[in-house]
DNA sequence: AACATGACTCCAC
DNA sequence: AGTGGAGCCATGT
C-alpha cells in the first residue's frame, strides 16, 4: 500500500465532529482541546477548518467550541457569532455581549461525560 | 513550489 | 481586557 499514515481530509473531519459531538451540553472545549483529543497535537487550526466545513444542518455542538481565552473565535458581527452565543446561553452557559466564557467553570474534562451543575 | 489565508495559541505591552 | 506580533498546521491559488 502506498501513503498509510495520512487520512483523507474528510476522514479527519468526521474524526474532529465526532470529538466534538462529544463535549455535553452546558460545557465548552478549546480547539486546542479538541485538537489533542483528536490526536492532532498542535492542529487547533485545523479543528477551526474542519467546523468551518459543517453544513449548515448538522446536529454537530458545534458552538461548545471557544478559543483558549474562552472567547468565540467568529467574527464580530457574522450570524455565526451571534447563534453560538444564543446557542450558548440556551444551555445555561454564561457569555458576556463581548463573546467570553469562563473555562474555569464551563471547561469541559475528557473523563466527565455529563452537563455542568450548577 | 512560493505565497496568502484562517472558527488557533502563546507572549509581551 | 484589548492589541499586536511570531509560530504553527493544513488548504487553496
Amino acid at each position: 500500500m502506498g501513503n498509510s499514515s495520512l487520512a483523507p481530509t474528510s476522514e479527519i473531519n468526521q474524526h474532529i465532529w465526532q470529538v466534538v459531538s462529544q463535549i455535553p451540553p452546558g460545557r465548552v472545549a478549546t480547539y486546542g482541546d479538541i485538537a489533542r483529543q483528536a490526536g492532532l497535537g498542535r492542529g487547533a487550526r485545523r479543528v477551526g477548518a474542519a467546523l468551518r466545513g459543517l453544513p449548515g444542518k448538522t446536529r454537530i455542538p458545534w458552538h461548545r467550541v471557544v478559543n483558549a481565552g474562552g472567547a468565540i473565535s467568529l467574527p464580530a458581527g457574522s450570524d455565526g457569532r451571534y447563534r453560538q452565543i444564543m446557542r450558548l446561553r440556551a444551555e445555561g452557559i454564561e457569555v458576556s455581549d463581548s463573546g467570553r466564557i469562563s473555562l474555569a467553570r464551563y471547561r469541559w474534562d475528557p473523563g466527565i461525560t455529563e452537563p455542568a451543575a450548577l
